[in-house]
DNA sequence: GAACAAATGTACTGATCTGTAAATAAAGTC
DNA sequence: GACTTTATTTACAGATCAGTACATTTGTTC
């Protein structure tokens, strides 16, 4: 398997869409910093939107992949990985260039409902109520769905606020609520 | 005190851009939208970007009005008007032309620290927080303003998780998490 | 080295972007 | 009725938008 040129562009879009926004991020721009030229972008994907969705997938996988090992590193149990995920949220939004979350910004640029890239960012995060739910019944919680709901809920408030604010505070309020929450599932 | 053609411009450039996204909505989709000519829309504001900071400010104005309005509506005690917060956001999902929180959209396309949109929505939730921490003073609740913060992490939360998801479920899961951690302020 | 695929540079299309110019039409105020 | 303010229409400037055409170069495989 080649790396290719192809994931090459998809990553450095990744980057140039997050920091940049979507429609504020023009293809000349891509191919001035990604240095992939016009005519191999569209002989890759046909659109700019086939471009986000890639991005979006490698972010969705990205993303997960991370956040699902550092909570394992951090603690054993299901319970306390549950409780981990607001220690790594928290070295997440101490990054420089931590920019809040990309499926949110997807969605706020593209709202409609059946446009693909909103369909795309609802699926993540409905992938992470999953593994998140599971871990929940793992630990043996009362009603795991519904706290999964609700410590997800925390996660994405945690995100967006401290994007607006550019302090990393809100992961660990985000952790308070979470700890009380599941100690009263328990 | 005449109406006046500029805030009638405020008050249709808000429906717009609130539906259809602050780069992806153009001054001649405005013009046509709003009926308003584009040289009187530049002799009104000098920029795009004047036109949604005004918004923005009508749009503070109307929403915190709003939802500050149906808590007292909605509950006698300091108490019960935080939990009723989420009714409140309850009934602005389920209006048909819900579109998640135009602070964090703006701030999703503007991601600037220092860009004065960026700025502007910060300070709506600031003042948000700033309320509802009095609230949970008046209350008697321990540690009021971190409980503030966090009943607000849950309201974020639930506001872009209502929009992605397209279900106002979010708000019934974010009181239920409100109501617990109240009572343990109690 | 021939053959083929992948990537490139350059130049372009037609549409749309923000913002402006100029001349005109309503409107109320003195 | 003259004057000022406010809004209008129409046309435009210059930049940028997504996407394409075409001829050329690079790299791999046989």
């Amino acid at each position: 398997m080649r790396p290719s040129k192809r994931d090459e562009l998809v990553q450095k879009a990744l980057k140039v869409f997050y920091r940049n926004g979507f429609h504020a991020t023009g293809m000349d721009m891509l191919v001035t910093e990604t240095g992939v030229s016009k005519t191999s972008m569209y002989n890759h994907f046909r659109t700019k939107e086939d471009l986000i969705l890639a991005v979006l997938r490698l972010r969705d996988e990205h993303f997960r992949n991370w956040l699902y090992r550092r909570m394992e590193e951090r603690a054993d149990t299901p319970r306390d990985q549950l409780i981990a995920m607001f220690d790594a949220l928290e070295e997440w939004f101490e990054e420089p260039g931590f920019r809040g979350c990309m499926f949110i910004k997807a969605s706020a640029e593209y709202q409609n409902a059946d446009h693909a890239i909103h369909i795309q960012s609802a699926e993540h995060k409905r992938m992470l109520q999953v593994h998140v739910g599971e871990l929940a019944r793992k630990a043996g919680l009362k009603n795991p769905d519904a706290l999964a709901r609700q410590l997800l809920l925390l996660k994405e408030g945690a995100i967006v606020t401290a994007h607006l604010q550019h302090t990393q505070a809100p992961a660990q309020d985000a952790k308070a609520a979470a700890i009380a929450l599941i100690e009263l599932a328990e």
